[in-house]
RNA sequence: GGGCCCGUAGCUCAGCCUGGCCGGAGCGCUCGGCUGAUAACCGAGAGGUCAUGGGUUCGAAUCCCAUCGGGCCCA
């Protein structure tokens, strides 16, 4: 234990404090402190290992830390087991980086062995420093006992999850159209495609399809719009509304259809002049009309495609808001375009390829990069004539959330879990869960769940859990293997029996039919990973009781994000095993963006690391900033020059510790032996009134944690420590401090400090877990326990609140401002006594209020008499005038206006007030004895102040100030303007606090020395020196001699040691 | 196109749900004070069309509608 540094800094409190948990084991302690209490289950949303910790990331990661401390702190037994999230895309990118690999055939050359464990080496580093990152953040998770989503044990778990959903028929495989990216050759799922819109700029095209009706007469055209020309060698039918109305218009020597609706729109756009309305048909009717494809010459095989292909079709959902109202469907690259093809019998045309390379059904644009074939697509349509408009258009489109990659839809088979049968119990299990805030929960939350779909769980990749299905080459029999141990009954095994690829593939089985059963060669979406979390982490397989006990989990917490991810994929797989939500309170949080509310991102580079920032800014500071700046749901901006204001509030506790601190070292305060209730009847209004205050404050910062309102419970601490406890009440008990004597006064202040000053620290810690933990250390007894992390969470004593107290303080301080405020106006001290105030309250109850506080007024105000009046009374030196109000008095009396005005300075001001008052009418006699009335309107009551009264206003009271010195008044006042000189002199020689010494003072005009004689005593107990007053000065050796000016005076001041 | 959140002093945010205390705080700024907590502390001051426009009401920052702007999400 070392002394107490002067001012706050963070560096030297983390370093001490971070060796200081080490040595004595504290985080160890603090898991085991609550062991068969009641649980809290907390379950961790494993970060992605696959970067570092950045800002984002971090404040999620105190939100968590600080409920848990809270949990923790309220005598919980606290599970909370740490986990990674191991596998996935982002991982194999890097790999594939590292590894110089550009394709496939790469990845067989190289060795799918060395692939793995390159991945492997990845996952361990990134691990390595996230952990390390945690750790220095203060979030005390089990990180022994992580979960790893690439254990063995784990993936076992999503195992156990598809093999029952295929025992439930919920596991199907399926051709369908799906998301796919080009660049990994991998589909993605709904809610990976929800991460990666973006604004991006594509064509707009207007093309036309001939008609083909053997009518006679000018051609006719349907016209259709597009953003993605690429699609239409895939194009295999027209859609069109059936209910609403479509036009042909003759434009020219040609007649376009078009919704009747969107005629002007789009021929405004695509600036055609003099159009001419033929005649209106109903979509309905439009049906079976049959068209030329326009690219048939460039992509020979719809030569083949006969029945509904290439004609109109209708369907309820093509909308008349954008476009022509006729859409160009394309079954092999629309989810949408999919299920009417299948519904209408088109064939799936899909001639593009994983890697996004038009293939042979592709025609001319073999080989070809689908966004590279638009403008080779609007040439040909150009010179065919058929294309209409193109310009350009800016729009949301979906990239791949990871590499940024344009994303296609193209048709293949792959496995899904059907949502059909879980969403009805998702959404039923979603009305229980506690969303904080609500709206995330019932409006976002609710609303993706009404649009859940088949959850597409398939990816070409390597670096995943492997699926588990096994299929028979020759019948085409299904196996859905359920663990490890499954495997042990395969005709052909590996050498080594790994769950990952490359091991996995080589596990052959035996077919009922003789045939051999090979395994589908697919890895798991990664979002399927952490979506069994709730069983896997705890390794539900071989721990079925201990699941019992923590699901569902009381509580989760992620970035809003995740509303579409991990929320999502968790009660997912509970509803498809347990039938119910697994957790019960959901805390969303919003981004951190830079300070300008952009979005951080390596490509804006404004990314801040989380390392980074502990360095710059210390952890307790930027996680004070972090909560307390916005709701824990709101975004923030992140703007490191707000810092210093956090810092400069931590600053001002540090201030108030150490002053506190300084003196219950000096008089070797033990708060072990000292108890508050036997000192405080001897105490000030001032020491129960903080009492009142600080138990008031852990009433209302304990609610707002319950609420998850943890911006505003640090907010509160914040607050009761610069406004309560280092404003007021420190301003208040400084001279009781300095008191040399062991007074009952005295440690009644310095009891009232020890019990504010723990429980503020306490509640502290949950946000700044160093800084308190520093501070506790310096304050805590033998017997308490060895950490403040070791201490329970402080319960309101509701007998110590006193409202009735905290509003006299209330307008207490209001005097006292007030009476700071007239000081400043007259330029006098706070350091000069007044002989009087007077307090003019507004009401009754403000009366009463000040008068149990009068000599607390006079104590802080240093004022050496006191007057309360009643409500209404006035100050009695208050002269009350009339004034004439001339505008009103000028019509009424023309002429006798001057006399007028004469008479009414001779009035008695109290008796006009009063007459008025009760009569509304007032008679004064004018020199030539005649009377005349005068009425309220006519005059004005001005009240004026005698010239050594000071008048302040308060909100509750107004206050008076006699400024009339007397000898004691300026004997006290020179007395004080010495002592405050010998103190700056003795803190110049850097001497004890209690170190008693001989001053010599000699002052100028020489009558000082007699208005000091009587305070003598006074000067010598406040500043602890023998004091001589002399009648000259000499410079004498050992002296520390200063001289001084003090308006006209000059001081000279000689201290010797 | 739809949904959600948000627009209050130079900055960051309370207040809005349950209309009515002259619309607040912190920081910053200006001026002054204090000086054994001193890189702290205290006082005073300047600074606001409560995004805009309607409506409801005796009364609207607060409730309702529309518009504009920012953010997030969906299609």
């Amino acid at each position: 234990m070392y002394a107490l540094p002067p001012i706050y800094d963070w560096k030297s409190v983390e370093a001490w404090v971070t060796k200081f948990w080490a040595e004595n084991d504290i985080v160890r302690l603090v898991m085991e402190r609550n062991k068969g209490a009641p649980i809290f289950a907390f379950l961790e949303g494993p970060p992605t290992v696959n970067g570092y910790m950045h800002i984002g990331h971090a404040r999620g990661r105190v939100y968590k830390d600080i409920v848990l401390r809270y949990q923790s702190m309220r005598g919980m037994d606290v599970w909370r087991r740490a986990g990674w999230d191991c596998q996935g895309l982002p991982t194999e990118l890097e790999v594939e980086k590292r590894l110089g690999i550009k394709s496939k055939k790469d990845i067989e050359a190289i060795g799918m062995e060395r692939f793995v464990q390159e991945a492997n080496a990845l996952v361990d580093h990134y691990i390595e420093r996230w952990r390390a990152d945690s750790e220095r953040l203060g979030l005390w998770l089990d990180y022994e006992t992580a979960y790893q989503t690439r254990d063995e044990r784990y993936m076992e778990h999503v195992w156990y999850l598809l093999k029952r959903a295929y025992e439930s028929n919920d596991l199907i495989t399926s051709y369908r159209v799906v998301p796919f990216c080009p660049s990994c050759e991998t589909p993605l799922s709904s809610h990976e495609v929800a991460q990666g819109y973006e604004e991006t700029e594509d064509y707009s095209i207007y093309v036309k399809f001939k008609v083909l009706d053997g009518r006679g007469g000018p051609p006719r055209y349907l016209v259709i719009w597009t953003t993605t020309p690429w699609t239409i060698p895939g194009n295999e039918a027209v859609a069109v509304n059936p209910d609403e109305t479509y036009a042909e218009v003759r434009v020219g020597e040609e007649v376009l259809i078009i919704a009747e609706k969107l005629v002007e729109r789009v021929l405004g756009e695509t600036a055609m002049k003099g159009h001419e309305i033929l005649r209106r048909i109903r979509g309905k009717s439009l049906e079976g009309l049959r068209y030329e494809h326009p690219l048939r010459e460039e992509v020979p095989i719809h030569e083949s495609h006969a029945g509904p292909s290439h004609s109109v079709v209708t369907a309820d959902f093509v909308a008349l808001d954008e476009g022509t109202g006729l859409v160009h469907i394309a079954p092999g690259h629309g989810p949408e375009d999919f299920e009417l093809g299948k519904k209408v019998g088109l064939p799936v045309l899909c001639p593009i390829d994983h890697s996004g390379r038009f293939t042979e059904e592709g025609g001319v644009f073999r080989d070809k990069y689908f966004r590279d074939v638009a403008p080779e697509v609007i040439e040909r349509l150009r010179s065919k004539h058929l294309l209409l408009y193109e310009g350009k258009v800016t729009h949301t489109y979906p990239l791949c959330w990871r590499c940024g990659t344009h994303l296609i839809y193209i048709a293949s088979k792959q496995w899904f879990l059907k949502v059909d049968r879980v969403k009805r119990i998702m959404i039923e299990e979603n009305e229980k869960v506690k969303w904080y805030p609500r709206w995330a929960g019932v409006n976002r939350f609710g609303e993706w769940l009404q649009n859940a779909e088949d959850w597409c769980i398939s990816r070409t990749k390597i670096w995943g859990t492997p699926l588990n299905v096994w299929r028979c080459e020759t019948c085409g029999r299904v196996k859905v293997v359920g663990s490890a141990d499954e495997l042990q009954d395969a005709a052909v095994k590996p050498k080594i029996v790994r769950l990952h690829r490359p091991w996995i593939d080589q596990v052959v089985f035996k077919c009922m039919c003789g045939g051999e059963m090979r395994r589908e060669p697919f890895v798991l979406d990664t979002w399927l990973d952490s979506g069994v979390a709730h069983i896997a982490s705890v390794d539900y397989l071989r721990n079925r009781d201990l699941l019992e006990r923590l699901h569902p989990y009381d509580y989760i917490t992620e970035a809003i994000d995740q509303t579409r991810g991990w929320f999502y994929t968790l009660i997912f797989t509970s509803a498809l095993l347990f039938n119910k939500s697994p957790y019960k309170t959901v805390l969303t949080q919003g981004h951190v963006l830079d300070k300008y509310g952009k979005k951080m991102s390596k490509s804006r580079s404004n990314v801040i690391w989380a390392a980074d920032a502990f360095e710059s800014f210390g952890v307790d500071n930027l996680r004070v900033y972090l909560t307390s700046k916005a709701a824990p749901w709101d975004a923030v901006n992140f703007d490191p020059d707000e810092i210093k204001v956090t810092e400069s509030n931590l600053n001002v506790l540090w201030n108030a510790f150490s002053f506190i601190k300084t003196y219950f070292d000096l008089d070797h305060f033990n708060p072990a032996r000292e108890s508050l209730e036997y000192y405080l009847g001897e105490g000030e209004p001032e020491d129960r009134w903080l009492l009142s205050r600080v138990n008031l404050v852990i009433r209302k910062v304990t609610s707002s944690i319950e609420r998850f309102d943890l911006h505003e419970a640090v907010r509160e601490i914040l607050r009761f420590v610069r406004e309560d406890l280092s404003r007021t009440y420190i301003r208040a008990v400084r001279r009781r401090f300095w008191t040399e004597e062991r007074t009952k006064n005295k440690l009644s202040a310095y009891a009232t400090s020890y019990y504010v000053i723990l429980r503020v620290l306490v509640m502290l810690s949950i946000f700044a877990p160093y800084v308190s933990e520093y501070l506790y250390q310096k304050l805590r007894t033998p017997d308490d326990p060895p950490s403040i992390h070791l201490m329970r969470w402080p319960h309101a004593d509701e007998k110590m609140i006193d409202l009735e107290l905290e509003d006299s303080m209330e307008a207490a301080e209001d005097v006292i401002t007030a009476s700071l405020n007239a000081r400043q106006r007259a330029k006098r001290k706070l350091r000069w006594p007044v002989s009087r105030l007077v307090i003019a309250p507004s009401t009754k109850k403000v009366a009463n209020h000040l008068r149990t506080l009068s000599s607390y007024i006079m104590r802080i105000s240093n004022a050496l008499s006191i007057e309360i009046k009643e409500p209404g009374q006035k100050l009695d030196e208050l002269e009350l005038t009339v004034e004439p109000v001339l505008p009103k008095l000028g019509p009424k009396f023309g002429k006798r206006l001057n006399s007028v005005v004469e008479a009414l300075k001779a009035v008695k001001v109290n008796d006009l007030i009063q007459t008025l008052e009760t009569q509304g009418k007032y008679e004064i006699q004018l020199p030539d004895s005649t009377l005349v009335e005068i009425t309220s309107e006519d005059v004005k009551i001005a009240e004026r102040l005698p010239d050594y009264i000071v008048e302040g206003e308060g909100r509750m009271s107004k206050v008076y100030l006699d400024l009339r010195e007397d000898e004691r008044i300026r004997g006290l006042s020179v007395a004080n303007e010495v002592i405050r000189r010998i103190q700056t002199m003795r803190k110049d020689l850097n001497l004890e606090i209690t170190k008693e010494v001989l001053c010599r003072l000699y002052m100028e005009p020489v009558e000082l020395g007699d208005l000091v004689k009587d305070v003598v005593d006074y000067i010598e107990e406040e500043t602890r020196t023998k004091l001589l007053i002399v009648n000259e000065v000499k410079r004498e050796s050992g002296e520390y001699l200063k001289e001084w000016r003090v308006g006209d005076a000059r001081i000279v001041i000689a201290l010797s040691v």
